[in-house]
DNA sequence: CTGTATCCGTGTGGATACTG
DNA sequence: CAGTATCCACACGGATACAG
């Protein structure tokens, strides 16, 4: 897992905040770019085949294969499959995946509404420094 | 930026969720786990001191610098520099930074809630596989 | 259709040394 | 104290080929 580092931090200065580790802890499970996509994509279409994901996302079939693969290992996405000709595999969320929902949707909310502000923050921020 | 992939995409066939866009586009920005956990110890404590995020939260000079230069960047967070001997540099985040917390302590708290579920998710999903 | 295996470029991030 | 600069290892992730 590597967290952190270890970088002069004997264990006489352990004074990392609680919260943070369990915050650090959530971040390296669900916190990377293709889960979230593929539980709020989950969450709206509520049950989604293998290709139908790759193709709304964007992801490539090797991610996207990790991520399903992750995801269900941590309980968060069922995964059944149907052995016919041609296969068909289909997945949903779990009902702790859909407590993610709302979490992650607050997220999706406070994006739509600051995306612009943080652009023109960096504008703002490389004009600036742009005199340099 | 890249994001996503061009496997197989032709422009035919775009039908990606607009949704996911966006927690994409906001996740590139502040979905790291540093710019998370920063925005994190700063919404604790008020205010805090270069080397306190350091210790706090067991990040590398090197990665909290980038983080925090970044976050600044984007209007999250406040910079004052104490021209002082030693100097003195104190971060706290900005009005928009503040607006982050809700969605961010949200995740938080469903993270808190859920990793002893997750545990026992792999767990399981382990030793059903381990009979191979 | 639903994956797995391999290759490999790129980015992330720690370690270390150095500056103001 | 608060950084910057350099080096380098490793994980992430796309491209491609192949399999059930």
């Amino acid at each position: 897992m590597n967290l952190g580092n270890k970088q002069g931090t004997n264990m006489l200065e352990t004074t990392k905040c609680p919260t943070c580790d369990r915050i650090n802890e959530v971040l390296t499970r669900v916190g990377d770019r293709w889960s979230m996509l593929v539980i709020i994509s989950l969450s709206e279409y509520g049950t989604r085949r293998f290709n139908e994901l790759k193709r709304s996302l964007g992801i490539s079939q090797r991610m996207l294969s990790l991520t399903l693969k992750k995801l269900e290992r941590d309980g968060l996405v069922n995964r059944v499959y149907h052995q016919t000709i041609p296969p068909k595999v289909e997945y949903s969320l779990t009902e702790m995946g859909n407590s993610l929902r709302e979490p992650v949707n607050a997220l999706g909310s406070w994006a739509l509404k600051n995306l612009e502000k943080i652009d023109e923050a960096r504008e703002q921020y490389d004009l600036v420094r742009e005199s340099s």
